[in-house]
DNA sequence: GTGAAAGCGCTAACAG
DNA sequence: CTGTTAGCGCTTTCAC
């Protein structure tokens, strides 16, 4: 049912070379085609409703327009980090959307299909799987697609990173309570299978704020497992009785707790409502992340956030897209990963002492 | 850079044909490759680190396996949406995700994008800018491309449609609140240029639900334009002071306001609690969308879900892939609308009267 | 059992 | 200024 160029090419008695060229006005070389011809032709080709078959073009052409994006699931926040991907990417450029829900094996097999249908380029939230690396491999080395990764590192390939700065994330915060006088700041973390970088990155800023303050450290990790839905209202709930419990056993209580991510802290403030600990009279609050709610006044955490721009998730996709379209335009890369830069944010969860 | 069959086949002085066939494991006919030479290629396609051309698959068979998923605009629920759809494409399927942010423009290249890479089905979101209704025609009825849309209708263009029952979300919220016992309740909306159908359902619920109760409506209409990020905090501020004041002003105040969207009554929440109105003591307030916040315990608001085992947008995702999956499949469509069915979630934000 | 040839829709080279 | 030819990678007849 699609129009080809060789029905246009009979309708008018041309040749299909003749209506490709007139098509796209392509005065290649010097021979240039009668204005009338292209005049008629692409009236013919509006008429008919022509759609140039991008298979066809990219067959003959060996590139495409198309880069794939392969994320390990989609949730509370995944529409940022898209929507930051279609910021940088160009207006000529449409991607595939491939999700593998944790799963290996669905990784494996939406990446097989990403290199069939010969994206241009990959930005990619590996999962961790061992198995998979050398398919990333294949992807980069033979294949020549350019990749960027975003959340953690492929080990073994020298690709380049997109994440927000994890280290800092916990050194400001807990700089940022110590400097409203807290002494007592306990860290509260509850680690996923997926994100064991950014947990120990977040143990170690914090280690090392309190460690130069001389201050005593205090550390509550929990896990969590199935990265599905975690975030939801409810999932959390065990985790956070935990920390709770581990904040009411202190023989001297932490005036302020910092815990890994913001709806850990949304958590939290509803079980502290329901155990009548007051925030941030009783405890200080503060989250990472600056998801929307944390903004809205209902709310008001204090939050890590992102310094640019856009919020975190919207930077790293649009800095990720911004590499990669560099990249497939044949550009080079420096070879650092891009870390963002993040910032405090204190609202009314937490209080001077 | 890619490996194709030619290469193999020379790699192992076998004809193309051969190791098409041996590939795919293919017993076309009466024609059984010898096990060994099958054994011997896979093998060697292993090795070689081929992935077969799904670009000229295409162009041969003049079918496809990717999807075209056309969005207005990536926000708050997009992610449940495309993880609904996620659930109902085929594991053969990928998607291409366009997002036009509500320009008309936009929306005209990325469709013609979509049909250029010959999608074998579409799930869109038309904007409603009549300018490009011709070109949804022509995907559909030139290009026969099975087209399921959301949200909104497409005039002139007889296609199935998947939505939330708008009607009975408004009418079945106000015959909660008046088994509650209220009498004036108040219903307000702020409507966006993008949902004109959806605020008219909505009023029509509300109306009738009122008039058959014999009660008097009364309503607070309110504008917001630009629907980019319309639901992040302070975007809807002054609509929600608009809202207040009129309840404020009024000589018999309502004892419940029922709003168009949970994110309004996340506004209202904080706006009252400014104002030190205390919800539910001196005012009922439910919401309509029951997004992942409205369950959360420290909001806790009552409001209209889906009736379905999925959030409403994860549903609305889910029943229009599946539709499109039957219509790609050659099934036939039975002319009917999906209207997902909502229920009542009474939580702590209402109250007996 | 295996190979040769044709063609999907398009464009680049080269003739005319 | 326009037409002919060849070929991108693959699969499907149809010969051998």
């Amino acid at each position: 049912m699609p129009v080809t160029i060789k029905q246009i090419s009979n309708e008018l008695g041309l040749s299909p070379a003749t209506v490709s060229l007139a098509i796209r006005n392509k005065k290649a070389g010097k021979k240039r085609l009668s204005p009338e011809t292209v005049n008629l032709v692409q009236e013919t080709a509006r008429r008919m409703g022509y759609r140039p078959n991008t298979l066809a073009t990219s067959l003959l052409s060996s590139t495409s327009t198309t880069v794939g994006v392969l994320l390990g699931s989609l949730s509370f926040g995944s529409e940022s980090l898209l929507d930051g991907f279609k910021m940088s990417f160009g207006p000529d450029y449409t991607s595939f959307l491939s999700v593998y829900n944790g799963e290996g094996q669905r990784e494996k097999s939406e990446l097989e299909m990403l290199i069939g249908h010969r994206v241009c380029g990959l930005i990619a939230a590996f999962s961790g799987a061992s198995e998979n690396i050398s398919l990333y491999k294949d992807a980069v080395l033979r294949y020549k697609i350019p990749l960027v990764t975003i959340e953690r590192q492929i080990p073994g390939l020298h690709v380049p990173l997109i994440r927000s700065d994890h280290f800092n994330s916990t050194y400001l915060a807990a700089r940022a309570l110590q400097e409203l006088g807290h002494k007592r700041i306990m860290y509260a973390s509850v680690s996923f299978s997926v994100s064991s970088e950014m947990s120990e990155l977040h143990s170690r800023g914090y280690y090392k704020a309190m460690h130069e303050a001389g201050l005593e450290d205090c550390i509550c990790v929990n896990e969590r497992r199935g990265i599905k839905d975690w975030y939801k209202s409810g999932n959390l709930r065990a985790q956070v009785s935990e920390i709770m419990k581990t904040w009411l056993l202190q023989k001297d209580r932490s005036t302020a707790v910092l815990v890994d991510h913001d709806w850990l802290a949304y958590e939290i403030l509803s079980e502290c409502s329901e155990l009548g600990i007051r925030i941030p009279e009783d405890l200080s609050l503060m989250g990472i992340g600056d998801y929307v709610f944390s903004s809205f006044p209902y709310v008001n955490l204090s939050t890590v956030a992102s310094a640019g721009d856009y919020p975190m998730q919207t930077m790293i996709g649009r800095e990720a897209a911004k590499l990669l379209m560099q990249l497939v335009a044949g550009g080079e890369w420096d070879g650092n990963d891009i870390i963002l830069p993040v910032k405090v944010v204190l609202r009314s969860t937490t209080r001077e002492i």
